[in-house]
DNA sequence: AAGGAGAATGTAAACGTTTTCATTACCCTC
DNA sequence: GAGGGTAATGAAAACGTTTACATTCTCCTT
């Protein structure tokens, strides 16, 4: 077994004369040491490759000065936007980041959890199933914890979530403005709750609209099943004249899938999608979709999460829904008008 | 400041009638344990609560069941594809992994690892600017460390490499019997071992060809560059008939940039990219790309760690490079004569 | 010149585990 | 029923830090 460096703060004191007391002052504070002393010191750590034992400084100061961030998965770009936003904000405080994902049922949260807790100060959890959320809140109950993307019923702790349903419900209208009848919905993940208030919005705005008709498909959030939904919806007879995506990445698929058909966007169909990942606007034809500000998403919770362990209280209960937009792009039709593409 | 948990292993013990060593063996091994006694402690840690220090743990076992991994950014999908590698490995074998990203320069990586050291068994490290070689050197020799994606500078210790040259030379081939003549290359960031290794690849091969003209821009790797090279490479006079761009994610913003100019792929400029990460499939066109075993990466190198770490042995100098494939899509035009559109 | 304030340094306890070694309890065999 | 082997349990040391408290030293004030 490979093992930790076994320089110890007792080789520093030894080799600079000093005792162990000077040299964790020399290498912490500074204060109340000579600058002498203090850069002897701390020449002789270097010299001797002297690394702190983190497990031992943990021990007395009662922090490890590391977050726990739990995700339900790692699949492309939403998750490394969310990733990048936590983890710039950790390090510039100082703050490490242990990061574990795969994490869907209550169960494996607890087991994620129980592994973690003796290593971190608090956890930054995204966990979007409604049959995790026992767990969460037996989590956020007994521990520091921001929750991303929980909604009203874990309103005892600290959540910070997306405007989902209006997002939807702004978009639905959208498409309903430009005309479109037979609308498409890709669903995200069963027991999902932000694909779950996406479809709801979207519902709600139907509901209200006479002959327009919503035919709604199965869908995991992912690439593939975009595509393979597509085909299937393509297929069938009342082909739909608009396809709404639970979120972008399916909407990739989708795109995908209708171009392979031969089928043009969003002269045959309109696409559009739920999340501005950072290559909507790059897809042909552009993605006109609902953003969802990702990286602050991670920064705020791990701003929260910071400021109360730093605070020294507990997180108070407090429930932030960061506002979505509408993102207007040439996959909805809505400058239909102009040619889609200009010969050269 | 929030506190690590209160309840020890002492409580327990008074809890439960036994000493503290019972509950150590009860918890961990359950060996040289009564059933009964086991059963009876572990139902009292359960109902205080009790989550065992890993700090303390580490102290004497003098191993922190933890991996620590470098990476230069977070950005787009090639990065979530390495840490779900990575991450389902560690998971797969009872470690944790603690992440930081965006170190690039040598005193960068010096501080990254220097702040991780003393909480983590080994390391992961993917730094593929030639700057950082000297800090990685000075790293693995002292720490176990496998690196990702340097090449033979670093021979004397465990690195993982993508075989970019012979990638670059084989799609650079496929361009020119395509009968390409006018070749642009879209760079990646300067100093990127990677980025320079393809272009070296792609050189040799128009330099031993007659007629064929090689032009290279800036680009860093990411979707915007991809798409501000390709809008300058079109407006200047010899517009390029075929692409090459260092990595899918340019050639995702390259794409985009033509679609807004009127251009088709690859009817008036073939596109092709690197890595084939998970999007490329679903571009319009699909791209023509070379695999890279992404995901595998991070599997092999935090595999090869792993079992340095658990024989105790050091990480022998190992020199490993993952082969890459040519994946024909429709952006080079190889399929050309047939349409690329059919009509319904 | 003596006394005292304050800064620099040292001593030792404490943090929460695991593990070696010693001890006890138990069961089996004769 | 005694002896011996084995399994279960306990006592205590050790891991590498930080920090409260004690001590020494320096220098200033009177």
């Amino acid at each position: 077994m490979s093992r930790l460096p076994s320089v110890t703060i007792r080789d520093v004191a030894r080799e600079a004369g000093v005792s162990l007391a000077t040299v964790s002052r020399a290498l912490n504070s500074g204060a109340q040491v000579t600058v002498d002393t203090r850069d002897r010191v701390r020449a002789v750590a270097e010299r001797l490759g002297y690394v702190p034992h983190e497990g031992a400084r943990s021990l007395i100061t009662r922090r490890t000065g590391t977050l726990g961030v739990l995700l339900p998965d790692l699949y492309g770009e939403f998750f490394s936007e969310l990733i990048r936003g936590i983890d710039q904000t950790a390090q510039r405080h100082g703050y490490h980041m242990v990061l574990a994902s795969s994490h869907s049922d209550a169960r494996e949260i607890a087991a994620a959890v129980g592994n973690m807790r003796g290593r971190v100060d608090g956890f930054v959890v995204m966990s979007p199933d409604v049959a995790a959320l026992p767990a969460l809140a037996s989590l956020a109950s007994t521990f520091p914890t921001v929750v991303l993307g929980a909604g009203p019923e874990l309103g005892a702790f600290a959540t910070i979530s997306v405007a989902n349903y209006e997002g939807a419900v702004t978009m639905a209208r959208h498409l309903l403005d430009l005309g479109y009848k037979r609308i498409a919905f890709i669903r995200g993940p069963t027991g999902n709750v932000d694909a779950t208030d996406r479809l709801r919005g979207l519902r709600a705005v139907v509901k209200g609209a006479a002959g327009v008709a919503l035919r709604e498909c199965a869908g995991d959030f992912r690439q593939e099943t975009g595509y393979t939904a597509t085909q299937k919806l393509i297929h069938g007879k009342d082909r739909p004249d608009a396809i709404f995506c639970a979120n972008d990445a399916m909407a990739v698929g989708c795109i995908g899938a209708l171009h392979e058909a031969g089928l043009r966007v969003p002269d045959d169909i309109a696409v559009v999608g739920f999340d501005d990942i950072p290559i909507a606007r790059f897809l042909t034809p552009p993605l006109t979709t609902v953003r969802v500000p990702i990286a602050e998403l991670g920064t705020s919770a791990t701003e929260r999460l910071i400021d109360a362990l730093r605070g020294g209280v507990p997180l108070a209960a407090h429930r932030e829904v960061v506002p979505t937009s509408l993102v207007l792009r040439a996959s909805c039709g809505a400058n239909r008008r102009e040619p889609i593409r200009r010969p050269v």
